[in-house]
DNA sequence: CTGTTAATGCTACTATGTTGCATCAATCAA
DNA sequence: TTGATTGATGCAACATAGTAGCATTAACAG
């Protein structure tokens, strides 16, 4: 379930921290790495989980701020959707956007690569587009299947 | 600026109410004829001011019950978008669902009543589609006119 | 190896949202 | 109009998500 690396490694973790002139600490490449090898946009309790796992100690406030840093850089994005958390995924290609599906039973944020952001909508005048997020809200498929009435 | 009345009135609050077989009570009327007099979708904050500007006492936890109410009625609905507070709006014709516009600078959420959301997208089998949710963000044409590099 | 300074890891704090429970008041029936 | 019923409120306490300040640590250039 977590073989799959939906976005393009793009060289390794320590490569695109030093790129952008910042330094190589193992929060940082241990989110990169954890960004990567989830097939789901994640939330710093995932993430914290993560490192935990992988033996990587650190701070609630570090990762925030790492965090902070990755979506700065470009390197990863944040998701509003679910509930009131960000997740977040390491950010591909930009002419690669894609939506996501929040299951409202399982809180779980998929990926939807299938399915593209309209890139150019019709804004009023003035206003300037810097990105764009479409959200899916509904029941996933293992969800789906196993019918409740109530969230 | 807050003559229009951006989603149809469909009755007066007390009745809208009272056709879900809930109780009329000073809160909720006062928050659905805030939404209805607002442009753009309410935080709590909003709500909460507002509520005080009319003159109507509440309780924080009494408008956060009220608005989890009028979501689960289908009275009003609920967007994540901007910053990590939901926002509400009224909930117009099932027909006319639209995006929302986040500014990155004042924060302020902006109903775009233009731009519709796809209402079909191509969902993986055994997924079931509730709602879309459509948020664009950038800067707002207020903000974008006096350029600032910072957000 | 060493110095510089970006990141970290505390502690504290703010903002947002929720739970439990006693009290109040909207509605209904008489 | 007057209760009786029970949905809604208000309060206190708690939970979760995120931020600020500052002393300490450790990346990395030299």
């Amino acid at each position: 379930m977590s073989s799959v690396l939906h976005h393009p490694p793009a060289g390794v973790a320590r490569d695109l921290i030093a790129a952008r002139g910042g330094r190589a600490t193992r929060t940082r490449i241990a989110v990169i790495e954890a960004l990567q090898a989830c097939a789901h946009p994640m939330s710093h309790d995932e993430l914290g989980a993560a490192l935990d796992a992988a033996g990587v100690a650190h701070d609630r406030v570090t990762l925030y701020r790492a965090l902070e840093w990755l979506v700065g850089q470009g390197i990863a994005t944040r998701i509003a959707g679910g509930e009131r958390a960000w997740r977040f995924e390491l950010r591909g290609d930009d002419s690669h956007r894609h939506a996501h599906f929040h299951c409202e039973r399982c809180g779980q944020i998929v990926c939807l690569e299938d399915v593209a952001v309209t890139s150019a909508p019709p804004l009023p005048a003035g206003f300037e587009l810097d990105r764009s997020e479409l959200v899916l809200h509904g029941a996933c498929a293992d969800c789906g299947r196993q019918r409740e009435g109530r969230r």
